[in-house]
DNA sequence: CAACGTGGCTAACATTGTTAGCCACGCCGC
DNA sequence: GCGGCGTGGCTAACAATGTTAGCCACGTTG
């Protein structure tokens, strides 16, 4: 029970069955985006501001930093105040996180918009580049004993559905999900040799699943191993 | 400062440059271990005593869960009194970390000495397991919140090393590093869809990085893509 | 002008890790 | 035998955490 159950996951299983975009896409040669895009949460006009603040503390002092007082402090107010505002110190971290869902999962949709000529190698680069550039945000968004139940229904399917479009395949989209996210949550938390070229790293793991998605998906769109 | 500046890091660049056995190996024709095991840290017998005591209750409350004057109460003595043995919680989960490496750095070795065949499918198998069998241990080792630097010296780099030993390359040691952590740590907080077959997900990642080890090393011994 | 919701405050509580200080017991040297 | 002392337990207490209760000033609204 610790970790509570999950009922909202990220990286659907594929688009929802008899889909005709899904094999008949008109310009790009990759399934078409299939989920919704959730509307954000509403919140009061204080209560976005607490929850921006708390954002740029989070950045400043890491998820186990970032308390009720002193997330006060910057606001100027007391710690119960925010209970006016906001029910939880988990509710606000609810909150946090599905900021930063919306925001990996609009790069990730964006760059796969933009880019139909090597699709996997966008994804990864674009899902590194949010990551170290909001570190902590990234860190809060995948702990394990985030109360992942609490977050907007569909958001991280919505989120992860690149993963998909990119490699058409449910199971590959998975593997490559985890790759993306081990490297990165690694790469963060320093866990790599201090001499090691992390580029090389990504690119090795890009290779490798490029390869496998051309083979899965011959005459894909996935270009041949560029490396 | 939040997560610290990590001094020791799991998968080594490859073993220090100038040894003979990693080109030359005998029977295997993947290369030797050339890191060696660290030694335990050594406890006393009730240190040891209450750390195995809070590897049982780790696993049954979850890293959260695990306070002092739980693990204190399980032991039919007080919070103080845990300090006449050990120096703080910090060094107790240290100790449960080390307890971790060692035991997944055991297996991973010790499946990649009996499978000559398929190390890569070997490895992942058995990291998968581990992790399996001891989730919340797992979780713990790899916190991104933990204070790395004061783990035992070389343990990591040894735990790791075996990631080297079935690629013979750095860079692709790392990124099969990353997708084995990265489909763990999703598969044990429930991150993936509830129906997937996470079997084929490992699978898939298994057989991109066999072929991609293949490709960068021909004539290799990782058997050709073997589905 | 009275009523009331909004949004701040202080005081306080339980829980956490941790320290200080006390004491019973068993072993060692005389 | 016995005084001293280390070992290992205890209670009391402290600071920091999330959170609740209860108070009050202010602005809006009937």
């Amino acid at each position: 029970m610790a970790s509570g159950v999950a009922t909202n996951r990220v990286v659907a299983d594929g688009p929802p069955a008899g889909d005709p975009r899904a094999a008949a896409g008109s310009k790009a040669a990759y399934p078409q985006p299939t989920t919704a895009r959730p509307a954000p949460r509403d919140h009061t006009a204080r209560a976005a501001e607490i929850i921006d603040t708390a954002r740029a503390l989070l950045e400043e002092i890491g998820p186990r930093g970032l308390t009720m007082r002193k997330l006060a402090d910057a606001l100027g107010m007391r710690a119960p105040s925010l209970y006016k505002h906001l029910p939880s110190r988990s509710a606000l971290e609810v909150a946090l996180v599905e900021h930063g869902l919306d925001e990996i999962g609009g790069a990730l949709h964006g760059a796969l918009a933009k880019s139909t000529a090597d699709p996997i190698g966008a994804l990864l680069d674009t899902y590194r580049s949010a990551g170290l550039a909001n570190p902590q945000l990234y860190r809060l968004v995948t702990a394990s004993s985030f109360p992942r139940g609490q977050i907007l229904d569909g958001l991280e399917a919505w989120a992860g559905e690149p993963f998909f479009l990119a490699t058409g395949d449910s199971h590959l989209a998975q593997a490559l999900w985890s790759f993306a996210h081990g490297t990165l949550i690694l790469e963060l938390d320093g866990r790599f040799l201090g001499g090691s070229d992390l580029d090389r790293t990504w690119q090795a793991g890009a290779k490798a699943f490029k390869a496998a998605c051309d083979a899965s998906n011959p005459g894909g769109v996935t270009s041949p191993a560029s490396d």
